[in-house]
DNA sequence: AAGTCACACAACCGCATCATA
DNA sequence: TTATGATGCGGTTGTGTGACT
């Protein structure tokens, strides 16, 4: 550590001070806000480094900025949760830009890149610890050849409107493009398909789904016309019917971990309403639910093979 | 009541990019 | 053209709090 501890501040808390410039880090105190509200006042939210160099506070100009951005800002949503229609967005717009936090804020009024940052961070830790639950349970548990799955509560969300895009970017457009009609995927699927997704490919597909949902589009857009769609939903790869026969085998647990393994899935692999055929019964009229798909996902010894979630870090 | 855990939030750090002298 | 400082962004870590055991 490059500081000293000049003091203690509230309980557990300690204020630091660079050694040599006399850096103030730490939590900010009412008179500092203070201070940094009325040089935005002033000045505007700029020449964050003037804030030190005229005296006024013992901060970076980088700390003065990131105090005013994530919390002094008069338009933030503070102390209020992540609506669903939020989380929606979120995923959505992750699933289409990656991690690029910022980005992504601006499509939420209100919020910030570390808001979402953070939103998405403890998600992912949620569905990580879930994952690694099912393994868990799943391994006292493989003599069973089927289970059970309840979905987490926080994953209980109500249908709500995907996110409007206002403005008309570029990337804007391409959103925009990358959208489907409701009436053939409800939301409540969309949700579902976000879980089972996370669970079986977290963070890893959205480049895949994003191709295909593109493909997907396209033909949709062609089939249907007259739906010029308004509503963009998250970039999931719907099942085509052979992934529902592949779930019933102990081979896609050993296929999980090919990297090709999504190439067998060939686009459009969509389910344009909420049954599926299973392949090889085409003849009869054997479907299989949606909802039945998903409450009888994952076999229980799916995770058995599968690496634990990589660390953020370790993202492409 | 105390300990543990999960979660939300705040803030720092390192790096990249931009602006300007 | 280059050096330098300012700004922006994403990753990470630390802390407070509430729920649960």
């Amino acid at each position: 550590m490059s500081g000293v501890v000049r003091a203690m501040e509230g309980k557990r808390r300690m204020v630091l001070y660079d050694e040599v410039g006399e850096i103030k880090k730490g939590p900010w105190k009412a008179e500092e806000d203070e201070v940094l509200i009325n040089h935005v006042k002033k000045y505007g939210p700029r020449d964050w480094s003037s804030i030190r160099s005229k005296g006024l506070l013992h901060r970076t100009g980088k700390s003065c900025r990131l105090r005013w951005v994530n919390k002094l800002r008069p338009d933030l949503k503070t102390g209020v949760k992540f609506s669903a229609e939020e989380e929606r967005t979120v995923i959505d717009l992750q699933a289409q830009f990656g991690n690029k936090w910022a980005r992504i804020a601006t499509y939420l009024p209100g919020r910030t890149d570390n808001d979402v940052k953070n939103f998405w961070s403890s998600r992912q830790k949620r569905l990580a610890r879930i994952l690694q639950t099912s393994s868990a349970s799943s391994s006292t548990n493989s003599h069973k050849s089927t289970v059970q799955v309840q979905a987490p509560a926080f994953l209980d969300i109500s249908p709500v409107e995907a996110p409007k895009f206002s403005s008309s970017t570029d990337e804007e457009s391409v959103a925009k493009s990358q959208t489907c009609s409701s009436s053939h995927i409800d939301d409540n699927d969309t949700i579902k398909m976000v879980l089972f997704q996370d669970l079986v490919y977290p963070s890893t597909l959205t480049h895949e789904q994003n191709t295909l949902q593109l493909d997907y589009n396209t033909s949709q857009k062609k089939q249907f016309p007259e739906q010029e769609s308004h509503l963009s939903f998250p970039q999931i790869p719907q099942l085509q019917p052979d992934f529902s026969l592949a779930l019933e085998s102990q081979d896609f647990v050993n296929r999980l971990g090919d990297p090709n393994f999504l190439d067998e899935f060939e686009p459009p692999c969509f389910v344009p309403d909420r049954s599926c055929q299973i392949p090889g019964r085409a003849e009869s009229n054997d479907t299989v639910d949606l909802d039945t798909f998903i409450s009888d996902f994952p076999p229980i010894d799916l995770f058995d093979d599968i690496e634990p979630l990589p660390s953020p870090s370790e993202w492409p």
